[in-house]
DNA sequence: CTACAACTTCAAGTAAACTTGAGGTCAACC
DNA sequence: GGTTGACCTCAAGTTTACTTGAAGTTGTAG
């Protein structure tokens, strides 16, 4: 057998055995045996655990990431629709870029109010500050 | 006067007025004056809260994105720690990136079981599929 | 054979981020 | 000058994603 217990999912990916089990009951995972009580896991559910994580950073609901990886990472939804969601996440990827590029800018930048430093503003406006050689995007 | 009322700032970013008084609340916004009841919001608080956004959208909670983004723009954090913060941000906009080519290729490929595919599994364990001739950074 | 650590169920609790409801106050339009 | 719409406060409710507690079970080590 080889099959995991959900003691070993808890360590080898950090989750808690309540976590795993709460996933479980709304269906993100499937355990597929006991062993007494314990429940046993088919070893793909470690790829499954980590696709979850990243679905859950980018902020999606688990009830959602249920469709979209249903079980055996089998989608629930239309390809269009999964098409739609991996856009989502391209515009969230340019927002996060936004995001990162702001911090380093709070960081370094000594003006007292960067409300009125005009990088800081048209980072925020434009998502991007103009270089001073390159081309447009 | 330029305030903004709380009505304005609603109508402007899309949050209910009940959220920016939630966001007041927790120092992430600061009303200036009142017209009768009304909060006034000076301008550059539409600046903030689009930076909120973003930072939400990257997973903070508000108490962090407070620190992060202090009244007016000024964060409460040194550098090295908001530094940290982007890189962590960096490192996330990797998790998205594969995310989202995880979906695409959900959507497009015809395997019974992802599982089982090596692109499949390639990406989910080393984020990226190899390509044949080029790629980007 | 006995202990024990780690699991089990089920119900209730917690934290974050708001929303909703009750009861009240204005500024502005007619 | 009265009605109205949009705000006000404060308390309580909602949703999501778990965690915690109580009471019980069990494979394994001693």
């Amino acid at each position: 057998m080889d099959f995991l217990d959900i003691g070993d999912l808890a360590a080898k990916t950090g989750l808690r055995p309540s976590a795993l089990r709460h996933y479980e009951e709304v269906g993100l995972i499937r355990s597929v045996a006991r062993h007494g009580l314990r429940r046993q896991f088919p070893p793909e559910t470690l790829l499954q655990l980590r696709l979850i994580a990243l679905a859950k950073a980018a902020g999606f609901p688990l009830a959602e990431i249920a469709q979209m990886l249903g079980r055996n990472g089998t989608a629930a939804l239309p390809r269009a629709t999964l098409h739609r969601r991996a856009d989502q996440i391209e515009a969230q990827i340019g927002d996060l870029a936004t995001l990162r590029d702001t911090l380093r800018h709070i960081a370094d930048c000594a003006a007292p109010s960067h409300m009125e430093c005009p990088k800081f503003r048209h980072l925020l406006l434009h998502g991007r500050v103009p270089e001073p050689a390159a081309d447009r995007a």
